[in-house]
RNA sequence: GGGGGAGUGGUGGAAUGGCAGACACAGCAGACUCAAAAUCUGCCGGCCUCACCGGCCGUGAGGGUUCAAGUCCCUCCUCCCCCA
């Protein structure tokens, strides 16, 4: 038969409608097949797929259809993190509804994932900002809220005075308004908080555990610095005046006799009343700049004396009280001590504000440094100078005796602090979860009752971008009756951040449609942990802390059994094009659809698989996504040739057919081996080009048995990759029954796969000089015999004296010489 | 400043102490073609030699361990990410 042009198109399109119309990748959950569950990070219906989702999900897909083949039930499901701020930034563009913008680009993207043939559970679709999943993260809160988990206080929102609306953190560029350049201000509001605080040490410890195995490094790394524990001690100081308490948190209490000043976060509560009017005014200006600046890294570090003093528990002497913008007050007590001497941050502010410096530490080896002679602080643990009763003492020992100095004297104890807040959640937005709380003059903060959730969005909203929220403009939504006393109240208009709906959005997926609770324990059981989650590592901190958070709280309410929701977690890299990553403002953004008509999805996927280790940052370059077409081009060609000789059969075998299936087998094992280790799939794909090269070489010379074979084998292995062209290879050129991933993954035949003798290389000091082929498992000593009898390697040996022979046996030779 | 990762041909990358550059892209030469595209064949790290055989150098720089180092250890440089 002669060979068939590779037309993508009609191939792909054929079938991913059939795929799109049956339940082919339905999770079964019969228990009849051991369960896999496999998810890639849902994503944001921005409009269009990008080419990172396009990488994400072929890393995924590749997975799950290995994973159904190796015989497992397999969850793979996909939703719509649908709730955020681009709707209403499109809103208040184009005048358009942020749920019809929202719902459109998901109808768009879903057309899109269909067109390239992932293989998700369509029956557990989700969509978070539709009622029936939001009403849960209504129902979740209001438990916590029962739990005290979830509670009100004063925090800071940026605000544009000239737009009169509060900005969210990505709204402010350079501490100005995105929209109108007006310098952004802080301003304090009631917000709800979570309290994950509560669950900072068992976060922390996991990583330590049943995490360690399953995620890479770099990410517990990052969380585990963004838990930041540090352990320490808090001391009182004493306002000289009034004898009031000035708490402050300390890692180095050692130092506390090179205390030369206690520096108050703007923030503190004893700011306002210590600090005339007009300082005041410089302190606000202090809030707001590091209120917007703060966030993106480097404000230069400010001060202002107070003119008050301190008293130092220890040694009894006066220190000034200052104002520091580098003093966070949502860390330890929100004062500190400075002590220049033994702190890099301190010496700086002390130096820039002429504040003295007092070394008190010195090295175990070393002299005590002079004030007039630091150049920088000098950190490192020591021994203790000058410092009363604990002179002397090794630096370790001294924090420990010094904390419970001050324990027992009733100023001070041991404590260990997290850099990682409580969770702010409170939006002053309209696309989110309302949060279902109603204000009564009377009766206070009043949940809204269970049978009322859920509390739904009105769709009748004005965004003129200005005010709190869009919400406190619509009377019907605000004006309700109060739940407890049936007077006059107001709904909280406030919405919540969108890190909740994915922070147990995979729970859904297991009961996606209930309608009682947020899902039945007794399904979500058996895929948990999740057995593999695949995603960007700019999720390393929020989501994927947000996400284990929730999932302590579950358990400890009773809902699921297990601690963590992720049992191995894979970040893979970004996409790139010329060297930055693409985005809409860059202009650099290639689009998928494009891609796809030109070259088809299986090329598409190929390609992002094949051009870097899928951890790895990859470079789009369409002439080698052009490879990747060539490639599956001269699959089908070669099949499609050999389709009538493999359903004929029979034929003697020959050395042809020896070679190809010595390759086959030698290729299903190197594929196999690449999804049971590193996911090395440009490795795998790599391999069964060398195989295509192979049968290309020995075509002519083939029997029917063996290209029945081998035909049956490529189609299998190929399919995770490139699954449109498997299957149509599958059943139209082999005119076999059934989906490929129904079909169990091929097992290699290590006989078949074996070489025929070890090709040994031979050096000489180190240098290659010759190879030979000898049988595998020969004696060392036949080997060296070999070896040394080589010609090539006779000439290296000429008029030298060996000094000894290495021999690996099957692998190499070196001999090495003298003279 | 601290923590993490990376640095290999013109390019993406391969090689988990044992043959550096698999596989591919680009490039060059040829076949087919009126021509082009597609396809196929060959070459493709540098230098020396060059008809052939061959030799020397080469994985950011320098040092070390080893019979053997891209890979392990030390010092340094550059880039990226996270945290200050």
């Amino acid at each position: 038969m002669p060979e068939k042009p590779y037309e993508h198109i009609q191939i792909e399109e054929k079938w991913s409608a059939q795929w799109a119309e049956n339940d082919l990748y339905k999770a079964r959950c019969d228990g009849s097949l051991p369960p896999y569950y496999v998810l890639e990070m849902f994503p944001y219906p921005s409009g269009r797929l990008h080419m990172g989702h396009v990488r994400n999900y072929s890393i995924g897909d590749a997975l799950a259809r290995f994973m159904w083949m190796r015989g497992y039930d397999v969850l793979h499901p996909i939703g719509w993190d649908a709730f955020g701020m681009p709707a209403e930034n499109a809103a208040i563009k184009k005048n358009m509804h942020p749920g019809d913008w929202t719902l459109s680009n998901v109808a768009g993207m879903k057309q899109q994932l269909l067109r390239l043939g992932f293989s998700y559970d369509w029956s557990r679709e989700i969509t978070t900002c539709l009622p029936d999943y939001y009403r849960w993260n209504q129902w979740f809160f209001l438990k916590m809220l029962e739990r005290g988990l979830a509670y009100r206080k004063d925090a800071k929102v940026n605000w544009c005075p000239d737009c009169a609306t509060v900005l969210a953190n990505e709204q402010v560029e350079d501490g100005r308004c995105w929209r109108c350049s007006t310098v952004v201000e802080q301003r304090q509001l009631q917000q709800w908080f979570l309290k994950i605080t509560a669950y900072a040490d068992e976060l922390l410890e996991e990583t330590y555990q049943s995490l360690e195995k399953g995620w890479p490094e770099r990410v517990l790394t990052m969380q585990r610095n963004w838990i930041g524990r540090s352990e320490g001690a808090e001391v009182d100081f004493t306002h000289e005046g009034t004898g009031e308490k000035i708490r402050v948190f300390t890692t180095r209490i050692d130092t506390i006799y090179g205390a030369t000043c206690v520096i108050l976060a703007p923030e503190h509560p004893l700011v306002g009343r210590l600090v005339s009017s007009e300082v005041a005014a410089q302190v606000k200006a202090m809030v707001d700049e590091l209120g917007s600046k703060g966030r993106t890294g480097d404000a230069e570090k400010a001060g202002l004396f107070t003119g008050h003093y301190a008293i130092n528990p220890f040694s009894g002497g006066k220190a000034p009280i200052w104002i520091g913008n580098f003093v966070l007050m949502g860390y330890g007590t929100g004062a500190i001590m400075a002590v220049p001497a033994h702190d890099e941050r301190d010496f700086e502010f002390c130096k820039q504000y002429g504040i003295p410096i007092r070394p008190v530490i010195r090295p175990v080896d070393g002299e005590l440094a002079t004030a007039a002679t630091m150049k920088h602080a000098f950190t490192e643990y020591g021994v203790c100078e000058n410092t009363g009763q604990w002179s002397g003492m090794k630096t370790e020992e001294a924090r420990k005796a010094m904390a419970a100095h001050a324990a027992k004297e009733g100023f001070g104890t041991a404590s260990i602090t997290f850099r990682i807040k409580d969770w702010g959640i409170s939006r002053q937005r309209y696309w989110g979860t309302p949060i279902p709380v109603i204000h009564c003059k009377k009766c206070g903060v009043v949940p809204v009752p269970y049978a009322q959730l859920p509390v739904e969005l009105p769709y009748k909203v004005e965004f003129t971008g200005k005010g709190r929220s869009p919400l406190a403009n619509v009377r019907e939504f605000v004006n309700v009756a109060c739940p407890a006393c049936q007077g006059p109240a107001q709904r909280e208009t406030d919405t919540m951040d969108t890190f909740i709906d994915s922070s147990w959005y995979f729970y859904r997926f297991c009961d996606p449609k209930n309608t009682e609770a947020p899902f039945d324990p007794a399904k979500v059981a058996p895929w948990f942990p999740i057995d593999q989650y695949i995603g960007g590592v700019t999720h390393a901190i929020l989501h994927l802390i947000y996400s284990r958070f929730w999932t302590k709280v579950m358990r400890d309410m009773g809902l699921i059994s297990n601690s963590e929701p992720v049992r191995n977690l894979f970040t893979q890299g970004m996409v790139q094009l010329g060297g930055k990553a693409m985005s809409k403002s860059r202009g650099n953004v290639v689009d998928p659809d494009e891609m796809v008509q030109k070259y088809g999805a299986d090329t598409c996927r190929l390609f992002t698989l094949f051009a870097a280790p899928p951890e790895k940052d990859m470079e789009w370059n369409e002439s080698s996504v052009q490879g990747q077409h060539r490639f599956l081009s001269r699959v089908y060609r070669f099949v499609s040739r050999n389709t009538d000789k493999a359903r004929q059969g029979g034929g003697e075998a020959t050395a042809e057919d020896r070679k190809a299936l010595r390759k086959l087998h030698q290729t299903l094992e190197k594929v196999t081996a690449d999804f049971d280790s590193r996911w090395h799939f440009n490795t795998s794909i790599a391999a069964m080009m060398e195989l295509l090269n192979t049968l290309e070489e020995m075509e002519a010379g083939l029997s029917g048995n063996a290209v029945a074979q081998i035909l049956e084998k490529l189609c299998l292995m190929l399919h995770p990759f490139a699954p449109f062209l498997s299957q149509e290879i599958w059943s139209v050129e082999l005119g076999r029954e059934g989906q490929l991933i129904r079909q169990g993954w091929p097992a290699h035949d290590p006989e078949l796969a074996k070489d025929e003798g070890a090709e040994i290389p031979i050096q000489v000091n180190g240098k290659l000089r010759s190879r030979i082929v000898v049988p595998f498992g020969i004696s060392r000593d036949q080997l060296e015999q070999l070896a040394q009898a080589d010609e090539k390697v006779r000439a290296h040996l000429d008029g030298k004296q060996v000094v000894k022979v290495i021999i690996v046996p099957d692998k190499l030779v070196n001999i090495v010489v003298k003279g």
